[in-house]
DNA sequence: ACAATACTTGACTGAATCGATCGGGATTTT
DNA sequence: AAAATCCCGATCGATTCAGTCAAGTATTGT
């Protein structure tokens, strides 16, 4: 599982529509500012994730976009399956893009036995891990004594 | 951490050799064909696991390759880093190929704290197994039923 | 010596992916 | 109607991936 770029400023904008959730829309430009995101990359991703159904959009004046559920229901599992694909590090352990491999026999294949406890530890961490709790972790690293309008995401 | 063709076969490789270890070399050839593996494109994997330093070579007529080391001081982290670079998701919670990202404040990043967790995950695993307890798997997974000439790595 | 066997080296190729960028269209508010 | 905003598809240059190829060098059996 390596994060591309596109995959990690999914993620960072989809922080910023947790930190904001209940106050209405974000627009692209500010996300895209705030984070130092090319806008026009942007505007691909989020697109992509009101697709898969992560976000909504609002055209016109006042529009942009907010996460279409609660942030406890968006696992980082869940979107990274969606950006990047399998979460395994081979086809032939992944529970969600599963693919045969070349070997003769994948219940005796050693390899196969590692990878499988590796993507259960890659997914042990990912599952539990909401936009919520994202935002949770944002409050404490930035500690109690920050003015809230200056999240460092 | 995404395992490559590349990366699958040299691991696959490295077990046969693992297996072998102790009785002299094995031919590309021999291991290519018992793992289904291009053998020109094999050839360029041990090549590069020879100039890593995991593997030795003997030219001429009974020429082949080797383990330099013994197979329990070989750990599976250092072979996938060596083949496809960083194990961590992202560079700026990598140990052996670190890089800095674009996020303004590293030690306040929630979504980094997360991917160190993934990291450690990644490395608690691969770490602990050398191509020597992967030999163990294989023959924990075959059973003592089987002929020890007819392993299905 | 010499032929056969194997590894060595480096270039090459075709396909796919990545990280963007761009133009112009659709929708909503004022 | 004008302005703001999202929407959509095409395109692009660079890089990586999987694999192939040709010609070379070293070693050994006879």
């Amino acid at each position: 599982m390596k994060l591309s770029q596109r995959g990690e400023y999914a993620l960072r904008a989809l922080l910023v529509l947790g930190m904001n959730h209940g106050s209405g829309v974000v627009r692209i430009r500010d996300i895209a500012q705030q984070q130092n995101i090319p806008r026009r990359f942007l505007e691909q991703i989020l697109n992509d994730l009101k697709s898969a159904g992560f976000v909504l959009s609002k055209r016109g004046v006042a529009g942009g976009y907010r996460l279409q559920r609660e942030p406890g229901e968006i696992s980082l599992a869940d979107i990274i399956r969606h950006l990047e694909g399998p979460l395994a590090p081979v086809g032939c352990v992944s529970a969600n893009y599963y693919q045969r491999c070349s070997c003769p026999d994948e219940a005796k294949c050693a390899i196969r036995s590692v990878m499988q406890e590796v993507r259960d530890a890659i997914v042990g961490v990912l599952d539990g891990v909401s936009v919520a709790h994202l935002c949770d972790r944002v409050r404490d690293l930035q500690g109690p004594l920050e003015n809230p309008l200056d999240y460092v995401i």
